[in-house]
DNA sequence: GCGGTTCTGGACGAGATAGTCAAGAATGGG
DNA sequence: CCCATTCTTGACTATCTCGTCCAGAACCGC
């Protein structure tokens, strides 16, 4: 009927948000993600619209693998979610560390650029970070109900400290915090947990 | 001998600062300022050289005065060290949620869409959370001489810890985290400090 | 194959943007 | 009061950047 698409649209998505990834929504140029595409900018506003609604789609994606990924590390059996807590606060120090490019997470760039200014990205980073809470709330109530961490406080609150954390060890990773003081954050966070 | 300037040095450094606060490095354009400060752009180049080294200057300028600020907060004698660092941390949540504007802390969002690519600023970010955690660190050491704070704790490891919590709560807080939260994450990190 | 339809590539236009420059203004020591 | 010196203004250049547009290419139902 007509011709179709010679790209892979899952492809461009991820060297889109490579670009924006590195140089920010401001910093990146349509003419840079065609280049780094091999697409032509007929193409691009064609498939994806303009630049902003291109970010926005990237930045939808990023945050929804997020959640994803959250969400397969922190649910499972009451008896192990402490243990997944663990991993969790974690390899998010570790991967923090093992960032040697410093791009951070597109999340919190994102949100330092553009959520000041940009209600959908904003809207779209605060349902992250809600997510982001509840799953962790989850994942700590289950360990209450396992009894390795102390009742009586509130799942909620306890998830609210641990994402602040979250975000903070992305926050002093991107500032240029050594490994080593990365993972004594997270290993510090959870030791103050209250245990039963 | 010569026309002297007819303009405040800080005073526009302020407005500068304002600009870039707002939109960010890529996002700012010289013509912003200048029509902000009401200078000509042959002023500010003869004054402050080229956008980056305006940036910089600016940055730099934000930094010390974040340090500064921090320090008159939690220096002081052991006996009262507890109180500041509470206040200090619950500071940080009002501060933050008080920010209707949500521009949050011009560190964080400098460090975010710069310290990738840009070593000054990377370099500048370092230092400012390097002086917060030893400030940090040293208030903690004295709550613990009070007996306010468990001994046998490296305080070194907890101000890292509040450190990130810090952090935490400013990125939160542009993500749209509501006061109440901020404020509840503040104190949920001063009640799991280990008390003695 | 034919023709209608959609996709491609890149030239193009309009406006933005960093930084320069020159002509004139303000100052104060001599 | 004059002149060397520094500051100011904003026009100007050269480049960049977004988004459009169109001529041609590729496809597939018929």
């Amino acid at each position: 009927m007509a011709r179709p698409r010679s790209f892979d649209e899952r492809a461009v998505l991820r060297t889109a948000r490579d670009q924006f990834w590195a140089t920010g929504y401001a910093g990146t140029k349509i003419d840079d993600i065609a280049a780094a595409t091999g697409l032509g900018k007929g193409s691009l506003y064609g498939a994806f619209g303009d630049k902003h609604a291109l970010f926005l789609r990237v930045y939808d994606d990023y945050c929804t693998e997020a959640e994803e990924a959250t969400r397969r590390r922190l649910e499972g059996p009451d008896e192990t979610a402490y243990q997944r807590l663990r991993e969790h606060v974690i390899a998010i120090a570790e991967d923090t560390a093992a960032d040697t490019d410093r791009r951070g997470c597109l999340i919190a760039k994102s949100t330092a650029e553009c959520a000041q200014h940009d209600e959908a990205i904003a809207a779209r980073s605060q349902r992250a970070f809600r997510e982001l809470h509840d799953q962790l709330t989850g994942c700590i109530a289950a360990a209450q109900r396992a009894g390795d961490i102390a009742d009586g406080h509130d799942p909620a609150r306890l998830a609210s400290l641990l994402l602040a954390v979250n975000r903070g060890i992305e926050a002093l990773g991107k500032g240029g915090s050594s490994p080593a003081e990365l993972h004594a954050i997270a290993e510090t966070a959870l030791a103050v947990l209250p245990k039963p």
